[in-house]
DNA sequence: GTGAAAGCGCTAACAG
DNA sequence: CTGTTAGCGCTTTCAC
């Protein structure tokens, strides 16, 4: 360590005075910066992390950050990290998880301190592969029983019954949804229709699915062709705040009224939801708070604390508006 | 190496077989790929970074992720890169640079084999750093005859003046704009202006600020503001999309024709520009391909290749359709 | 509070 | 094509 030589110490305390300042002496603590600062160095933490195995590094997992909703929780996530010293690797799975099993050897070639997925993990290869590499792992955005490690999500049966329900007692009686056909926004639109179909205050109509990740152009080519077999729709379950900006787009072009003829709904409470016209009445779900509390178990874990409470649940709620 | 001793081969032989196969005999290399297979093993890059100075790890600063137009370049980064064996790290600085300087010292404790930023470095500390560390740097969303090091970007001068002369050759007289207040897009904005103030065919309202990053209701609440003082105005240069559907909304909400009455232009081309009602007029960056370079770039000089043309003007477009 | 010795797991360099 | 030797730059451990 250049460093060191420069201050006149031997390397173990150079490295103390930079990691543990106050197991130093104040003297040492001194000529060490001093040393840091005439020379630049900048700890090598490839180094470090090697010698110490802790390497301060965590690796976050999205579908894909494109116009998506997991915005939120990877900026929450880089900073809360940031500030603890750590860096954050940003890995995209793609909508299919085609990526996620190759990507997943190449993070856990970096040992990093953590991990952070969305989704729970389905391959039964890449949960075998994170629980015997002792990694911490938070899976988000999700809810399951036995988590492989930690998670921080919430339900998205509950939330679609939940939009159900909205929808039934707002006096709407011809539902419908568009969704996306990736894992969550499926069992979402399955909760909706079966909690309708149930319950029989209202008809719903087949789900519209569309491929993720979504987009506004989804929405509008979808909303007709919707229209077109049951004419009698009042109402429709948009699995993203994108899908439901086209449908009301689309709506606005064919002089349908929102919310009198046509209820619309989306998922998400992007920042546009609350300035349309009308505003859009939505699902939020308070993506920050997902990864800050991602970033809090991982740091907790690291910290060699043990998490007793390894489920979090983090709720949804609806954000009632204009639109429907 | 535990996996060499399973296969009965040296510790520098299993490390062949996983970098460059082409190396080994057939008979090594199945042996090393059994063994890899039977144990489960992944390479520790770390310890494998530390003894060869190659992290295969890239850092990528924005200022933030969070609803932004570089979300196209990181996409394209992460994936480019990932294909190529590397890592990306993300970084957040924030608008104001805040961050810049100790996510700088951060990143190059990882020895990463490239670094990509957006924007032009400024602060003279923080250019030296970087310089001093020898780490491939490419700068982005911008240009300048002096980088760093290599650059992928485009002039926001140029975009500037481009836009006025199409609002002034698309027959409006009383130019506005609404502007975020970070360095590009005030350097967008000022070009506009001085080009009208030059040309004289127009006249132009001083520049509206707003805080960066731009959203949506920040156009709502600019544009009575802004036609309250200028009442004359017939044309809003808005530095982001997502500011010009604020405006637009609320142009909408109060009656005002666009493009007739107001025209609306818009900045990044987002994925809803299209779809609007009208269509957004808008300025199209390509982000992927900028990440697409950026990742070339820092792929070709970690393979010691040098690159003589170092700088890349990606240019700029002006997507003409039907909000002025 | 400080230091000496050892080693994290891998790969560069050289030799065979 | 394969192996030996050395060492990347730091931190752990144990002693003082």
């Amino acid at each position: 360590m250049q460093v060191a030589r420069l201050a006149g110490v031997s390397p173990i305390t150079a490295s103390r005075a930079l990691s543990t300042p106050d197991k130093v002496s104040a003297d040492a603590l001194q000529r060490v910066r001093d040393a840091v600062k005439r020379s630049g160095y900048v700890r090598n933490m490839l180094a470090g992390g090697l010698a110490s195995s802790r390497s301060r590094l965590v690796a976050a997992i999205v579908p894909t950050i494109a116009g998506s909703v997991f915005l939120d929780m990877v900026q929450a996530l880089t900073v809360t990290l940031n500030d603890a010293g750590y860096q954050v690797m940003l890995g995209q799975s793609g909508y299919d998880n085609s990526r996620e099993d190759s990507l997943l050897d190449a993070i856990i070639g970096r040992r990093p301190d953590g991990i952070v997925i969305t989704g729970v993990m389905h391959s039964a290869h890449a949960r075998q592969r994170l629980i015997a590499s002792g990694i911490p792992v938070v899976e988000t955005w999700d809810l399951t029983p036995h988590p492989v490690d930690m998670l921080v999500g919430f339900s998205h049966e509950q939330t679609g019954a939940a939009v159900a329900r909205y929808v039934m007692e707002h006096g709407y009686r011809h539902a419908a949804v568009i969704s996306a056909n990736d894992v969550r926004a499926r069992r979402r639109a399955q909760a909706f229709v079966d909690t309708i179909r149930e319950d029989g205050a209202a008809t719903v109509a087949p789900v519209q699915w569309v491929s993720a990740p979504t987009n506004l152009k989804q929405g509008r080519l979808t909303l007709p062709r919707l229209l077109e077999r049951h004419p009698e729709t009042d109402s429709v379950f948009c699995s993203s705040d994108l899908l439901a900006l086209g449908v009301m787009i689309e709506a606005h072009a064919r002089g349908i009224p929102v919310p009198s003829r046509l209820g619309v709904i989306g998922f998400g409470d992007l920042s546009f939801a609350a300035e349309l016209h009308p505003p859009l009445t939505t699902v939020r779900i308070e993506g920050a708070r997902i990864g800050e509390r991602a970033a809090g178990f991982i740091v907790q874990r690291a910290a060699g604390e043990t998490v007793e409470q390894r489920i979090l649940d983090i709720g949804y709620s609806i954000v009632s508006r204009g639109s429907a």
